[in-house]
RNA sequence: GCGCCCGUAGCUCAACUGGAUAGAGCAACGGCCUUCUAAGCCGUAGGUUGUGGGUUCAAGUCCCGCCGGGCGCACCA
């Protein structure tokens, strides 16, 4: 997996009790050091000897191949002088075969994966806040699919509740409504059903009515949510987001499976019925240690169910699937909430999905809510990026006619979004500040894309071919060198944005390549190089780059650029 | 009050999971388009990693205590 383990194979052949897993060799710091460095301070622990100790007994002991030129020890490091040539013409020829595959550890082959994300409430457009979890979530599929896992998108449709009750009665004449006026008529349920406790009150008995199995009122409930769930699927759509299926949550108001689910519970007399009628769950019974959130509750004391009750339900029914994996990204409101769902799970010996949590995006006075209808709206978001980026190509494109430009003016605004979101470590909270995000400029989704937009522009002036190899590769500046090492860590940085469930190592290493990249741009003539080699050697370099970002955008699921 | 997450340059974020001199972008200042796309590049300036202890050869990273922010804590979904 790492690039220059081959350079580890003397010392293990020297040192019989030491594993690779012992070292760690990467590129040095800077360039004046070394071309990379080997620590082996794990190594030194296991031999009961100094790291420099060590260095020094590899330096002297240890015979390299002819691809290593010299050894410098500085303490605890050893660094190598390589033959760059030999190395830079491996990675190239690595990534020019394997293409679209470049990058993938195959860690997931032969196994199944099942992962719910988004899961908005069918009741409004969905703002920029709830596309985190969706691009969260959606980037997820993409990376395990690129590792070769057999991955199934489940989305959870909230169909029911006393919020739905509200806003059927807000939604008569369904036909007539815009979808993007279904928040206005939702936040205007909510404001009445504040001031007014009848209108309140006939919310729960529309529910109660659609609950008891009403056909008129079920088949408004599921016109008006399908009505919704389709107006946020087509802005979800404009990401490129896509699911396999929607399990709605009024298939699982009764459930056979939680009788034996509640049994379980019985058995460990972690469940009761309180003075209220209510059926209770006491999780301190079955390994919850406070008393914030010890209890519960799965029945209302008129005998219909909780949301939790069916969403433990429709988790036992997602579990039996038997995916090999199963994940849920859920806001980080909900951790108490999946730690309690786990524990009942548990304790009837079933299983619960791994959760992956992002924090919230905030506006600058606070949260967004879509009850009071303080959001900014994705579809509102998506417009306005779109314009700006528009105004940008039709500057840039003037050949292109006008829908040619607005195909790409989308595309830049898709990229804008999902990296800026992306790039950002899911468990940090985000202040949303609306030029930052419409930025175009520095490390953005679109830096990148104009990267492989000019190395485009390059291979086309090339002309010719594109080779795949070369029998005479040269590598003769440092920033060949820096480009191509960052290139060939790809799969390490896949390897670990699987293992963290979490694509923002790629989003940074899309960058990184970027900035290498454009410093080679500027330093490196290609078509103007000193000889047919030279020439030759920078092709490859630079179609090998726009292979390796193609592939880490399609995780981030942004795409790559013939021109812009 | 209790639990979880976060705190790194004026601002937004990184830092190969404990390793060499903590790196990028934005904003500021100074350069670079008759040469492969200036959505760019080069340079200057900007840091006691919230704070006080501890563990270690080595701490932004691990442990404990404070301070500040976010989220949550039974009949919403």
């Amino acid at each position: 997996m790492n690039p220059f383990d081959s350079l580890l194979q003397p010392i293990l052949d020297h040192y019989s009790e030491l594993s690779a897993g012992d070292f760690q060799i990467a590129p040095a710091p800077n360039v004046e050091m070394g071309d990379v460095a080997l620590r082996a301070f794990v190594a030194a622990k296991k031999l009961k000897m100094p790291p420099p100790k060590l260095i020094a007994d590899i330096q002297e002991a240890v015979s390299f191949g002819p691809e290593v030129l010299s050894l410098e020890a500085a303490g605890p490091y050893l660094n190598f002088r390589l033959d760059r040539n030999v190395f830079g013409n491996a990675f190239v020829a690595d990534i020019l075969s394997t293409r679209e595959r470049f990058g993938s550890n195959g860690s997931g082959k032969g196994q199944s994966l099942l992962i719910e994300h988004t899961s908005i409430n069918p009741n409004a457009s969905p703002h920029v806040g709830r596309a985190r979890n969706a691009m969260i979530g959606d980037s997820l599929v993409r990376l395990f699919r690129f590792e070769s896992y057999e991955v199934r998108v489940h989305y959870y449709v909230n169909d029911m509740g006393r919020q739905i009750g509200l806003l059927v009665l807000m939604c008569d004449d369904l036909e007539s409504m815009v979808f993007d006026d279904v928040l206005d008529a939702y936040v205007e349920a909510n404001e009445r059903a504040e001031s007014d406790p009848k209108f309140a009150e006939q919310g729960y008995e529309l529910l109660a009515k659609m609950e008891s199995g009403d056909p008129e009122t079920q088949r408004k409930f599921f016109e008006v949510t399908e009505h919704c769930l389709k107006g946020q699927l087509a802005v979800l759509a404009r990401l490129g987001i896509e699911y396999d299926e929607f399990d709605r949550e009024s298939k699982y108001l009764k459930d056979p499976r939680l009788d034996a689910l509640v049994g379980a519970l019985e058995e460990r007399e972690a469940v009761f019925v309180d003075e209220d009628k209510r059926l209770v769950v006491d999780l301190s019974k079955i390994g919850h240690t406070r008393d914030e959130g010890r209890y519960f509750v799965l029945m209302r004391a008129n005998g219909s169910s909780m949301y939790g009750y069916r969403d433990l339900a429709y988790t036992v029914d997602k579990m039996g699937k038997g995916a090999d994996v199963n994940l849920w990204v859920l806001g980080e409101d909900h951790k108490l909430y999946a730690e309690q769902q786990a524990l009942i799970l548990a304790a009837a010996g079933e299983p619960a999905p791994e959760s992956i949590y992002y924090a919230y995006i905030l506006l600058k006075d606070g949260k967004m809510s879509t009850r009071q209808g303080k959001v900014i709206l994705l579809s509102e978001f998506l417009d306005e990026a779109g314009r700006l980026a528009a105004e940008r190509v039709a500057e840039q494109c003037t050949d292109l006619d006008t829908e040619e430009q607005n195909a790409i003016a989308e595309k830049v605004a898709v990229a804008a979004i999902r990296f800026a979101i992306l790039r950002i470590g899911p468990n940090k909270n985000v202040i949303f500040d609306w030029d930052a995000s419409l930025s175009f400029n520095g490390d953005t989704g679109p830096y990148v894309q104009y990267s492989i937009a000019r190395i485009n522009s390059i291979l086309r002036k090339y002309g010719k071919p594109l080779p795949e190899t070369s029998d005479k590769f040269l590598i003769d500046v440092d920033s060949e060198w820096s480009l191509l090492t960052k290139l060939a860590s790809f799969p390490e940085t896949v390897a670990t944005a699987a293992r963290q469930r979490n694509c923002a190592p790629v989003a940074q290493f899309a960058l990184d390549v970027a900035h290498a990249f454009t410093s080679f741009y500027h330093e490196c003539p290609v078509l103007a190089a000193g000889s047919d080699a030279q020439i030759e050697s920078r092709i490859l370099i630079c179609a090998a780059t726009r292979q390796t970002l193609t592939n880490a955008l399609a995780i981030l699921g942004i795409e790559a650029l013939e021109r812009m």
